[in-house]
DNA sequence: TATGAATGAGTCTTCATTCAT
DNA sequence: GATGAATGAAGACTCATTCAT
């Protein structure tokens, strides 16, 4: 498999709706797209990206293997979906919950309670990430996933940090670090509450992070 | 796959050295053993585990594809040791270390420079895990995945909390929320860095969360 | 091979044309299917059921090999149609033989002739079948064939020669144990003649056993 | 696998103790042999030909996979000893039985006798000749067997019958077609029997057939 | 737009055989 | 005599992809 071309398609970020009209891009041809992508995910998350053959994607589905050929060009570029669906949809609930706080002490809180939220309400869109994760096999794919999954949190997290401390209320810190770190902190509990969600408090977890990020990023007296 | 077989036997942590002599286990028979695991550490690192084919292992490690298959009963039971050996060295690491401090407070930052400092002497060990995880397809591997790998880290983690807390150096929290909390953190940062390890920066990360946990465990005045 | 899997497939006796319509069972999907299905007894019959690979049957059919995949679920389904077609055409020959005869001896005998005559015309057929005899390892594939395969033909002459004794033509026996003893004469000739058709004379038989069966079950004046 | 050097091998009938001392053919070396090749027919029976491997006949056994191949030139060898061993002890005992009986009728009667008798003790030797079968591929692989297993018993069976037939007490047939048949039914009853041993009334059969072919044989009045 | 059919590359696995000890 | 280790050939099977309809 050529991650390299998926990750190429990834990066692209190809708009939904393209302006100038690309392709046809016809409504039953979107539509048809996203029933696709949305089963591979659920097929994904079920049993592994290893399982998770064109054939049981289209049977689960309910279609033929060929029509999911027919509207992707291969493989790669029906994961390079998915797993565009997969941030995009995190990201944008993220970001419109961050938007209605206001100040960095209560934005930070935002984006972690956020994240949570997005989580508890998704699991199955995580159980899929964690399965494709593996895919990416080689150093550049892994670089380009990171550059298009983690560096726009982190960039996000890094401002509202940021802010913070020219706000004055946050501690001295590098916020980029900083950034990583609780970015990690968050993708490690629900990596914990993939693999077992009976194990894990989510809730527990969201408000201890909260609690620890506001006492961790407090300005020392 | 049936990674529940495989699972059993990784829950089994078959001793290296059976007092019984089960088997002949000579020593060629071993050192070949460990040549295979290691050569399929780094193969899965290199390429993912998708692209890890026996054929490829082999080849990485310059010896017949038979001979993979006459000293493993299958493909299973391969990957099942390399999750062996990726936990066990990790594990055995990381208590060594907290095993040489003194007092919660010490441990606890113990245990999470020792998580950082195994992870920068062996960044392939974790690449093969992270490509292992999305294997794991079905309900029952991935739950005995946790139990196998993330309930020891965190029962530990939970003891140095608890005693913690009842030294009276620790505030109040719940003790395995928190460890679920800190083990995350250590993970999150290590599946950024694993993916890029150009734009992650380890040291620092580790001393913010060292920094971190202090002040967000330290008892509330 | 889970030959139970194969031999529950075989006692399904799966009509050719399901009125259903359980599948789509195209006109091209049968075809194909019988095309195969005719190969591999010609391949069977020629070189033995263990050098009956599925590369060597496409070869010779002049296939691909995963042609054979994708029509069946794979080599033990193929193997069960191919005894499910022995068995179906050489039933289906003698019954409408017999049932054409009038009173007890007559059937009997045509019950021979029909045995032998089938015989004549499809020697590959039986040598495929002696060939295959081999593969039923277990207990239970034996047992099952026997049920497939050896009761439907003992119920049949077992009808057959209780009726004669009903008539009063026929002397006393135990039907079932004569029946089984016909059928195994029929059976054991065709063996030689299958493992070396010039050694045996084949029409010289059926008289010999025709003439035998008659001497044998007529009534002791 | 070459079964034309097999059953050039067969054909030969290497004397167990060649008098030349070909061999070294210490003790030890013959009794391993034995133990071999019963221990090959026990697989064989068990399991069918195509399950028994060298590896599982040798763990059958109790000994290294490479004993088999040091004693044996290859896996060819073995099974034509196996072959050997099977036909020749039923020869034996057939003919050991027969010389006993005094006049056509009597030795007729002694050989469908003894062929049952020795199946009732040996079902194991006949479910792995059954086996067997399957294995000769070639039409020559074929034609050898018969020359080697069946030729002998129908020269046999000829010498009965002719010798009856010049006594007088046996009426006019082709005696070379009446061994077939004869030799057949005992087979085909066997075969039945393999099958399934419960759905065979063996000595219900072998009775029946001892009265059939004395009723078939006789002159008549 | 949809799909049944076909196919070649690649996977794991089994096996008989060879060889050094 | 015996055997652990190694190996290449061959097996069945899966899969993404192509193509004609």
């Amino acid at each position: 498999m050529l991650f390299l071309v998926l990750m190429a398609y990834i990066s692209a970020m190809r708009p939904k709706i393209d302006p100038s009209g690309r392709k046809k891009s016809s409504f039953i041809e979107e539509a048809r797209r996203r029933q696709i992508v949305r089963g591979a995910i659920t097929t994904i998350a079920g049993g592994g990206l290893a399982q998770a053959s064109l054939a049981r994607i289209a049977d689960d589905v309910g279609i033929s293997k060929s029509v999911i050929s027919y509207h992707f060009a291969g493989k790669d570029e029906l994961i390079g979906e998915v797993i565009n669906a997969l941030l995009r949809d995190s990201n944008v609930f993220i970001r419109s919950w961050v938007d209605r706080a206001d100040g960095a002490r209560d934005r930070l809180r935002a984006y972690v309670e956020a994240s949570f939220a997005f989580m508890a309400e998704h699991r199955e869109n995580f159980a899929a990430m964690v399965d494709i994760w593996g895919s990416f096999g080689t150093v550049e794919a892994k670089r380009a996933f990171n550059a298009t999954a983690y560096d726009p949190c982190r960039r996000h997290l890094e401002g509202i940090l940021r802010a913070g401390q020219e706000e004055g209320v946050f501690r001295d810190f590098v916020p980029r670090t900083l950034a990583t770190t609780i970015q990690g902190a968050i993708d490690g509990v629900m990596l914990q509450w993939v693999f077992d969600e009976d194990s894990v408090d989510l809730p527990g977890c969201a408000a201890e992070l909260v609690t620890m990020f506001d006492l961790a990023t407090r300005r020392l007296p």
